[in-house]
RNA sequence: CGGGGUGUAGCGCAGUUGGCUAGCGCGCGUCGUUCGGGACGACGAGGUCGGAAGUUCGAGUCUUCUCACCCCGACCA
């Protein structure tokens, strides 16, 4: 893509108000607009940083048999009051019209078990597990930190149906190391534990998923022996003790919850009266459980994990392209067009290539800007070309990670050595 | 939802004890000069001072109410 056409460009200051670092940073190079508090547009540059996550944790799904569906966010308040949710689930966004009252989709126990229940009759349909990737609304009482906590933001939810606690138990256990998996994708395989949680009426613990960062909201006890942490809110039960090891050896550490499994069994197949008939002809509840990942949160989180003063530094995993090319201007106008011709032919020769790569090709702005530019969009490889590079016949490269590059030939061999470079990246 | 803070040009901000035609920087437009880390000059466009009511000869400035946003706390199924 050509950064002439780029709709957006980067802001010079943001409001000094807003002090998480994720806010300031995506403001600032222009991946986000904020509407009003908690709720954002993705602009071309953090949509596409928002679509790489989710299709990361698509791909997971998938591999884990889920099945991607698509439910309404506009819900009825019937499915509400069955479960009992229509008045204690306060962050639920309420709305009339027509004397018929709604409520936007804030998670989706209440639409997917229905669904399941019209085409689950037999022990022959178990188990089953469906997953979305929807945005939610959740009117909270304080949105914040930026991507951190929005009133309508990104959730994959997936639900698995059982035929009884043995086999979700399984699904369950598979789940976890999806997640993992996931996390070690996005680059925060190392800063994010599993994290004992309260479970609820029916089950002992939920887990969470909790990234070490300072802003998180989440204070949490980590075990480094059994790499687990434990959730505030249940540390007192549990005697200050790691569920694994019993050990007393905790750190305390504040974080972001960026997913969390739960053992739902029978509370919401009970109350929508869902069940299927076993082999022995007998009829039992279906037992569920639900998987939580949030793609919007976890950009934030990404946004305030990796920078420096210069500011975004992405995991290639999810950078909004792989290369940042600039072409520099000059003052001799016949050196400026060979370096704009030379940098149309490699931005061609690299797309072709199937490189993801953003051409600064503005001629109007300055040097300097480019490069701010660069570093603030934080695109792994940066490819400089100047009159300096264009003499030497060769560009110069540099990883958004490291301080210095080096000069590459202009060559046959240039894309091969770029691999290479761009498989080093750290993160 | 409790406490604190902030609302002035597209963005970031200044505006003194109430006083004349409301300023600065960035950005934007035209022209020219620039060109390896957010260049420079000249000219120019751009404002219901968040909103409502009030006090006053006079309100960006004072009072009351209200809305929005940010931060701390509570909440987070």
């Amino acid at each position: 893509m050509k950064q002439s056409k780029l709709f957006v460009k980067s802001r010079k200051e943001v409001q000094s108000e807003e002090t998480s670092i994720n806010a300031q940073l995506l403001l600032k190079a222009g991946f986000v607009d904020k509407l009003m508090a908690g709720v954002y547009t993705y602009l071309p540059l953090g949509l596409r940083v928002l679509d790489k996550i989710k299709n990361i944790v698509r791909e997971e799904m998938n591999k884990a048999g889920g099945q991607e569906i698509l439910m309404p966010a506009l819900t009825p308040k019937e499915i509400w009051v069955q479960t009992n949710r229509w008045e204690n689930f306060d962050a639920l966004f309420k709305l009339e019209s027509n004397n018929h009252e709604y409520a936007l989709g804030a998670t989706h126990e209440e639409v997917v078990t229905p669904l399941l229940q019209k085409f689950t009759f037999s022990y022959k349909d178990l188990p089953q597990a469906v997953y979305q990737i929807q945005t939610k609304f959740r009117n909270e009482a304080r949105s914040k930190s930026g991507l951190l906590r929005g009133r309508e933001f990104s959730m994959k939810d997936m639900y698995s149906f059982h035929t009884d606690e043995e086999d979700l138990n399984r699904y369950y256990a598979e789940m976890e190391k999806v997640y993992e998996k996931v996390w070690e994708r996005l680059g925060i395989g190392h800063i994010t534990v599993k994290t004992y949680a309260s479970g609820g009426a029916f089950s002992k613990y939920s887990h969470e998923y909790q990234t070490f960062a300072p802003v998180g909201e989440d204070l949490v006890y980590y075990c480094p022996k059994c790499k687990v942490a434990i959730n505030k809110e249940i540390i007192e039960d549990l005697e200050h003790a790691c569920p694994e090891c019993h050990g007393k050896d905790l750190e305390e550490k504040t974080s972001i919850e960026v997913g969390n499994i739960f053992k739902l069994m029978t509370k919401f197949s009970g109350a929508c009266n869902f069940n299927y008939t076993a082999a022995d002809g007998s009829v039992k509840p279906v037992i569920m459980g639900c998987y939580g990942i949030g793609p919007s949160r976890l950009m934030g989180t990404l946004a305030e994990i990796y920078n420096d003063a210069n500011g975004l530094i992405w995991p290639k995993a999810v950078a909004p392209f792989q290369i940042h090319l600039l072409s520099l201007g000059d003052r001799d106008e016949s050196v400026q067009n060979e370096i704009m011709s030379a940098a149309q032919k490699l931005y061609e020769q690299l797309t072709a290539a199937g490189w993801e790569v953003l051409w600064d090709d503005r001629v109007q702005a300055s040097n300097g800007e480019k490069f701010k530019d660069s570093d603030l969009f934080g695109i792994p490889l940066r490819l400089v070309l100047g009159k300096q590079s264009l003499q030497a016949q060769s560009v110069e490269v540099k990883l958004r990670n490291q301080e210095n590059g080096e000069s590459l030939p202009i060559s046959e061999d240039l894309e091969k050595k770029l691999k290479e470079i761009y498989n080093n990246y750290a993160v």
